[in-house]
DNA sequence: CTTAGCACTCTCAACCCGAGAGTGCTAATG
DNA sequence: CATTAGCACTCTCGGGTTGAGAGTGCTAAG
């Protein structure tokens, strides 16, 4: 559809293709010729500015919503503002406080990190938190525990090596006593800990298998508990956060798009598989318009990074949002905020062992 | 405003009335005296109708949003609807199977069945659903358990008599070995199993304060991790779902009210306390449009009723949607699903005793 | 190469207008 | 006397029109 672009924009098509994307970041609105040769540096008139427009709107970096409206990037142009134009504006000392503060303090397990981190994401850019939990047929596991409840209800606890913690009620056969069940958390922390829990299900069901005739009773009602927690095949949860704080912006101006816009955040399965198309590379990933399906109905952008203990990645977060956003501000935060949850994990869960 | 309403209504005002709120349910559009004398089964005609609707007005349970379009129920015919004309559609069998099968098979513990719960109301209503967790402070403690983690840190895991769990990571003076939490879990349990976590909390410090010359060691820091660990001082949490649904209601067909109904439903505390004006009474309570501040500005309405266990209550469940809305269906279900979630809690977790 | 000038295009808000829907009133009717 | 047919009146809503404003593209002059 469009031209070639050229191999390297002029100094002075840059300058100006800058100005138009920084002002229509800030209004929202088509940018005029005028405005950029009232407001930019390079004292030119309208009319040059025009001729550059022309030009840049060929190269397929701008476009008009119709003749005589302002232009408007595309998405070229944001990545090509990403990628060579833009100066980022680390976060502030004040944020970097706030954050801290917020992480360090508050929560107590990584569930509540993982929801504290996704609601400071939306708070500190105004747009959608987003943060994906790790899988957790990969979590590593840190101990295993069983409450004994009323009847033949045991609640198991597993709790992974990063904090994560999953709570889940099963029903035994018969009634197995209090010390019983405290000798089985034992013996199946001591076997099992360290191991995700993906092998540990393999390792339970060979096992259970092999030793069938052979396995004394104690053994058998070990296994079976083990392979009932330990048993939680649900995939990645996703922690959507500030989807109202949107609600202000003028690119929702038509009650159609919002409902489009509700209807994509409650559709997870999406979410994640766009999600994971960042999790390769360590740094921040931008996803913009047309890139995904998901992100071209709505005109929105998705700003993204993993977040990990040492060089394990565990899951995702990011920034949502319409594709005009700060990336100059979003860029840096999400990075900041990924390494922090990073370190927060790390931090607190996999200091010196117990035992 | 309003003249004093009529002692009572004829039978023929009563009838017309019914018509008008039951088409405008239907149609969310104001009635004509036409189509309440086509789709009537008095044989009356428009003319006569119009008189008779002229009085409703004037009693105050109509009103026409202009002159010359049609009459559209007030608030005080709702309630006259509801308490005096409505005949209740109960709940369908299929419906009822639905629910059981989804209570019953898939959460296993507290938490997630008020989550389902709270599904279920949103799904089969097509309005939001939502359900108040109880106070953390009444709940009856079922059982403490500590288990260790990295370092310093222990989490703490509090399981209620109805099956609610609380995870807590504490942070220690120093390691305590893994047995000895074991013996301290045991001590705790068997000694405040019973009690609310308020009762727990007063007799913890009190029993500190005395004690705290002769105090051993061990008991110390039994008595510190109880104070740690079963101080969640928080209050009800607010499970709202299905909000996505109203998007859909022609009552919402503008920006600003989306806007609105949003930042109320992300107002958890005038949430609680608007559900709280149900806590009295057994039966389900109907609070519709002006009767409250929270509901007036929307022209919402709240079906809501209390749910428990024994003579306990525990909690308050309900239906949040526009004050037009099938009363017929929408009570029976909350009255449904407040008495299966009741159930569902009783049977699951307070069976015969483990010791 | 730059820019002033101008014609041209497109949107947007305001306005008007007529159709349609529904009412209230009155007079006729059983 | 309740009921109803008839009619004038009111209000909304959608469509069409119009004029102002904004912005561009082009051309010709500096």
């Amino acid at each position: 559809m469009e031209p070639k672009n050229p191999a390297i924009l002029t100094p002075r098509d840059s300058e100006i293709l800058k100005d138009v994307i920084l002002t229509y970041i800030l209004t929202a609105e088509p940018v005029s010729s005028r405005s950029v040769a009232k407001h930019g540096k390079l004292g030119l008139s309208a009319a040059s500015i025009r001729n550059v427009m022309a030009d840049l709107e060929e190269w397929g970096f701008l476009a008009q919503p119709h003749t005589s409206a302002g232009r408007v990037p595309t998405r070229a142009a944001y990545h090509l503002f990403i990628e060579t134009m833009m100066e980022t504006r680390a976060v502030s000392l004040k944020e970097r406080r706030y954050i801290e503060e917020n992480l360090k303090s508050g929560p107590s397990d990584a569930d509540q990190l993982v929801e504290v981190t996704s609601h400071l994401l939306s708070e500190l850019s105004n747009q959608v938190g987003i943060v994906l939990t790790p899988t957790w047929g990969d979590t590593v596991l840190k101990a295993v525990d069983f409450v004994p409840l009323s009847g033949n209800r045991v609640l198991c606890v597993v709790v992974s090596t990063t904090g994560f913690v999953e709570n889940k009620v099963i029903e035994t056969e018969e009634t197995v006593p209090r010390e019983e069940l405290v000798r089985i958390s034992n013996y199946l922390t001591e076997s099992f800990a360290g191991q995700t829990l993906r092998q540990i299900r393999e390792r339970l069901l060979r096992r259970m298998a092999e030793e069938r005739a052979q396995m004394d009773r104690w053994l058998a009602t070990t296994l079976e508990l083990a392979r009932r927690g330990l048993d939680v095949d649900q995939g990645p949860d996703v922690v959507v956060e500030g989807t109202t704080s949107l609600l202000t912006q003028p690119e929702l101006s038509d009650l159609h798009r919002v409902r489009r816009m509700f209807e994509t955040f409650h559709d997870k399965a999406r979410l994640v598989s766009l999600l994971n198309q960042c999790l390769l590379g360590g740094g921040v990933r931008v996803i913009i318009g047309e890139d995904s399906d998901l992100t071209s109905e709505l005109g929105f952008s998705l700003v993204a990074k993993t977040y990990g203990v040492g060089d394990r990645t565990l899951g995702t977060l990011g920034i949502f949002g319409p594709s005009r956003m700060e990336y100059q501000k979003i860029i840096p935060l999400v990075n900041f905020l990924g390494e922090t949850l990073s370190r927060a994990l790390a931090e607190s869960f996999s200091g010196p062992e117990t035992r």
